[in-house]
DNA sequence: AAGATTCTCAACCGCGGCACA
DNA sequence: GTGTGCCGCGGTTGAGAATCT
């Protein structure tokens, strides 16, 4: 494979980068900034074009990027942002300090997809459950659907909600695996009322009149979601059968509603 | 032990969007 | 409205590492 070249033409280099490069950038950007990256190379003195060094610099040098593998929890955030975004690889990252677009694309192709794969396996219409006690407990457990203001944050907290006190469960609506298309009435014009909780939400229920025929579509309902057995929020078998549920049923549907 | 295969991830390319003249 | 330059994004590549046979 030949491609062509991009700044060979002008003297400069391409490949990895050396440690001398990256001590060259990092000293030039901490004491002037990168206004521009066209320009930054020569101003910095080096043989790269402002493309790379941009490159370089948001993928690798930032100080504030996170090293390391990505926790669980991570990941999760990742299917999750990933079923509603779709490929939106800098999206997702603006949502995971730390990381950046390309880690989590790379990570996406070499981790996650693998992994959803297993969990759903390769037709999510024709499911066939991994661990057969787990979809015995999925049958039987109900769908709670949590503010974002105070996300559980125990196994306690993610009970089943008919007993639910906790004032900011603004749903109360339970519902088995099999009915997620009813919803109570009220449901939405609570969501609305959360709307402008603080907390962005960084997940939101793909939901609509689509979705949830006897349901008023919602507008960008802003939620939290789990299920009633996570062993917290972001318990992936939890989350995972949760966003199973709501897109399995939306598959026959034209497109998902825009964020 | 060695060659083949697969995996990982940093880096590249091309394109689209935006700002500005 | 058009042209130009720059930036950022998403798709893709390929070298090196890890694993398999």
């Amino acid at each position: 494979m030949v491609r062509a070249p991009c700044c060979e033409k002008m003297g400069l280099k391409k490949g990895p980068w050396a440690p001398e490069e990256d001590q060259i950038l990092i000293n030039y950007i901490q004491l002037h900034g990168h206004g521009n990256w066209r320009a930054l190379p020569k101003q910095a003195g080096l043989l790269r074009c402002g493309k790379s060094c941009r490159l370089r610099w948001t993928n690798y040098l930032r100080p504030d990027i996170k090293r390391g593998n990505f926790t669980r929890e991570e990941e999760d955030t990742i299917i999750n942002l990933h079923e509603m975004l779709g490929n939106r690889w800098s999206a997702i990252a603006a949502r995971l300090p730390g990381r950046t677009d390309n880690e989590i694309k790379n990570v996406w192709h070499t981790h996650l997809k693998k992994r959803l794969k297993h969990s759903h396996g390769s037709n999510a219409n024709n499911r066939q459950p991994i661990d057969p006690s787990k979809d015995i407990k999925r049958e039987q457990q109900p769908v709670t659907i949590y503010s974002p203001v105070s996300p559980p944050q125990s196994s306690s907290d993610v009970s089943t909600s008919e007993n639910n006190s906790n004032s900011n469960t603004f749903t109360t609506k339970t519902e088995t695996n099999e009915d997620v298309s009813e919803i109570d009435e009220n449901f939405w014009s609570e969501v609305l009322s959360a709307e402008n909780s603080s907390m962005a939400a960084d997940f939101r229920v793909v939901g609509s009149d689509q979705y949830f025929p006897s349901s008023p579509p919602p507008p960008l309902p802003a939620l939290e979601t789990v299920n009633g057995y996570g062993s917290n929020l972001y318990d992936t078998d939890a989350n995972m059968d949760f966003w199973y549920i709501l897109f399995t049923r939306a598959a026959d549907l034209p497109e998902l509603p825009e964020f």
